[in-house]
DNA sequence: GGGCTGCCTTGATCCGCGTCAATTTCTCAG
DNA sequence: CTGAGAAATTGACGCGGATCAAGGCAGCCC
């Protein structure tokens, strides 16, 4: 099956990953020559599920979205344990801070599901950079979301209360995710969700049974649906 | 003393704020067009121990550069407990969020001592900001290292034991602040740096002391002074 | 100088959560 | 469909750190 995706990836042509890199909040609108000039610096890659993108404190060479599928960071700390410090769905951007460290990818980038994602060239595009300053503007204002993200996890982390860190994080995916409808799912594994709650996993389980005793969630083909979102913001701090 | 404070801040002239924002990592080699077009919309003001510069969800239309002194970032989460998210010293950047964001100052800031300040008003930082490739690049290069702060603070609270937590964040002090000789110090309130590291006063009083009986550090006029790095290299994870 | 007010320190107690262990459910290859 | 390995669940237990409470120490105003 893998192989098949890999197949794929050669009928891709250079219109599509321009219109992908055009719909990107970070390309969006910018100056066809930009666009133009950048585009031979930019791929599109297929990989699949658990594989490994890249590696922590290699050094780093591009910087990716995320177009389809989803993948979690991990970071080893000095020990043998290894932490997840981030999820990331469709859009967001991966190794930003690539363009402007040394010290390589600060993290392993691993895919949870099949995934799609464009390459950059991190040379390349720093030259686009100090020359388009609306470009330099969309990176800034993504610096500065990705500045407030890691804000809001650290103050995740620092409520104390196992139960007000896992309503805490569910009420933030609510928000942000569905405006649409009240449900809100989750697509990977209980243990990797608890490793970037910094919580064992045996605790995230009896936390989230006993949200489900309480009627706020319930358990969906191994999805997590929120079905009383007032309930859990309530136990949020 | 806050009068006297005061009535320096008039003694200052234009040229010694020139200086200063030339002496900063943000604004330091730039063209003189655009400094001199910047000047008339910086200004150096004092703050005494303990005064509120901004708070919390204010409106911002400044950021800072800490120029002498301390201060520290204090969050009110949506209980009535508030919580250090960040300690400044001088060259740092304050409130950098605030040209990206619309929600006003994200944490208040309060001095812990007698403080100077560069206050850059934002609206003219943008401006300037398009205008100028290095500038725009100076700033993304200081988000890239907020951004990596804010990436070892998740750490530092993802770690579980209060000895390990301390440890880190003595060792990390040592390593950012002395590479001249062995001694690090701090300059706020204890229960502030609990604060910081999710930790109670009481708690992070003990591993003090146990560290001290370790002989890896001792109490210097309410400061603490590291006198063994690879000791506390060893207790952090 | 004396009382006062914060803050740091130390001691005693309790409980949440991490750990270990056993069972069930899920996942996927053959 | 079936079996094997991984992950999720559930239970029992012990420890680390939060909490409550009391005592020491400095700065500050009268």
């Amino acid at each position: 099956m893998n192989a098949n995706i890999e197949g794929i990836a050669h009928l891709e042509s250079t219109t599509d990953v321009r219109a992908l890199l055009d719909a990107t909040a970070l390309f969006g609108g910018l100056d066809d020559a930009v666009l133009t000039r950048l585009l031979p610096h930019v791929s599109l890659r297929w990989l699949g599920a658990k594989k490994t993108l890249y590696n922590q404190g290699q050094p780093g060479s591009s910087v990716f979205v995320l177009i389809e599928g989803s993948m979690k960071l991990v970071r080893r700390t000095g020990g043998a344990r290894e932490h997840v410090v981030r999820l990331i769905r469709p859009g967001e951007v991966l190794a930003e801070t690539v363009l402007f460290s040394s010290n390589g990818y600060p993290a392993t980038a691993v895919a949870l599901e099949n995934s799609r994602l464009l390459e950059v060239d991190a040379r390349q595009f720093a030259v686009s950079l100090r020359e388009n300053p609306l470009l330099a503007w969309n990176v800034m204002e993504r610096l500065g979301k990705r500045i407030e993200e890691l804000q809001a996890q650290t103050e995740l982390l620092a409520t104390h209360t196992a139960e007000q860190k896992v309503a805490a994080y569910l009420v933030h995916r609510y928000r942000a995710l569905s405006p649409s409808d009240a449900v809100v799912t989750r697509s990977c594994r209980r243990s990797d969700l608890a490793s970037l709650l910094a919580l064992a996993p045996e605790t995230l389980c009896r936390v989230i049974t006993e949200f489900k005793r309480r009627g706020w969630i319930r358990s969906e083909s191994g999805r997590i649906v929120i079905t009383d979102p007032k309930g859990l913001s309530g136990a949020a701090p």
